[in-house]
DNA sequence: CCTTTACTTGACACGGTGTCAATTTACACG
DNA sequence: CGTGTAAATTGACACCGTGTCAAGTAAAGG
């Protein structure tokens, strides 16, 4: 088979890319230092995904599989009830961010200058936007969201409270620990979504 | 007087550039852009500013000379007790930040990938964290700062739901009106720091 | 054995920043 | 009125990283 190498090059590309990021997520990671990281030219990089944007995308779907996304979202989907869908998407999403960091800045920067690099982000915060209009009807559905939040409304903001920036602005500007950042976001979540008990 | 001239092309020079960020704060504006608008050669620039993020930042305080904030500042810093300084300062930054925010995002896209920059851009924001600080201990003064925030912690709360990305989220990809924004924001911010009342 | 496919090598264009040297403009002052 | 000095212009160039291209190599598979 020859799609079988083909395959297995293109792994090692995306395993070098996410290794590459994760070690560096401030600096910029140049496609030569993946090229050199997979053992592999860089002109083979352009082979296998026709620009750094759409590598860098290709990478953040490779961790979705390898990090098993779906698997860590059954929690949050049998949620019996609004609160314990919303602690369940917190839980995971604050979990999964550090992990996915360095792919996620490199695509935060990217969008910046970037017009494709820009869909692919929104593309994938489209997901964990719809993960937080899924809590929020779950809490309306509950009769349990404040009074002043339309479900969208509820659901965006959840989304604005959970961004990968404000989780950068806590941790590394702030220098808040993760388990610090966990609590205090989602206290300021429930407070800002729930009816006041 | 020599410093004269000086003095007024590079004032032309950081009206052009907020004039060209603000009109396209999404797209980079280029050095070569601001000089066009400027009516000045892309080498002047260099004689006034050594490099690109020190004409950004330079255009930052300027915009704090030109919006007056020391005026704007007034109500925040005269408040009487804790809840109206926090909500004299809430409603100063965010209705600063949609004016000063083509530049913001330029300094906020180069410090992705400059030191400088990102010094630069820091040493701006952690102007607005003391005035988050001040306002989280006038909270604590009166007694009104929730049970599990300190006054640090809660000042970095109330940076992080501040930012200007959080801005950018919610008004750019959300869609919310600047009134929506100020309205939830807001809300979330004395939801989360207060004592529930 | 010969074709196909994956990959390599090395060269190059492009866009944007920053540098440099030579030149021109202008205005202040004796 | 000229002259010296500071400010600005012009055009060329180096650098970096992305993306392109063409020619060459190596190996698997019929």
């Amino acid at each position: 088979m020859s799609s079988n190498k083909n395959r297995s090059t293109r792994d090692v590309i995306l395993k070098s890319a996410w290794k590459a990021l994760e070690e560096t997520p401030d600096k910029s990671v140049r496609m030569s230092d993946i090229a050199k990281r997979a053992g592999v030219s860089r002109q083979a990089l352009y082979l296998h995904f026709p620009t750094r944007g759409d590598l860098l995308t290709a990478t953040s779907r490779y961790l979705d599989v390898v990090l098993d996304v779906d698997t860590r979202l059954i929690p949050s989907r049998t949620a019996t009830n609004g609160l314990d869908r919303l602690n369940a998407f917190i839980t995971f999403w604050t979990g999964y961010i550090p992990e996915i960091y360095g792919v996620a800045k490199a695509l935060m920067v990217m969008k910046d200058h970037d017009d494709a690099a820009a869909t692919a982000w929104a593309d994938r915060m489209g997901a964990v936007h719809e993960g937080c209009v899924a809590a929020a009807q779950a809490l309306s559905d509950d009769g349990a969201l404040a009074d002043d939040l339309s479900v969208e409304k509820a659901a965006d903001l959840l989304w604005v409270l959970l961004s990968v920036r404000h989780w950068e602005d806590a941790t590394k500007s702030c220098g808040w620990s993760q388990e610090e950042y966990v609590y205090h976001i989602s206290r300021a979540a429930r407070l800002s979504l729930l009816k006041p008990a």
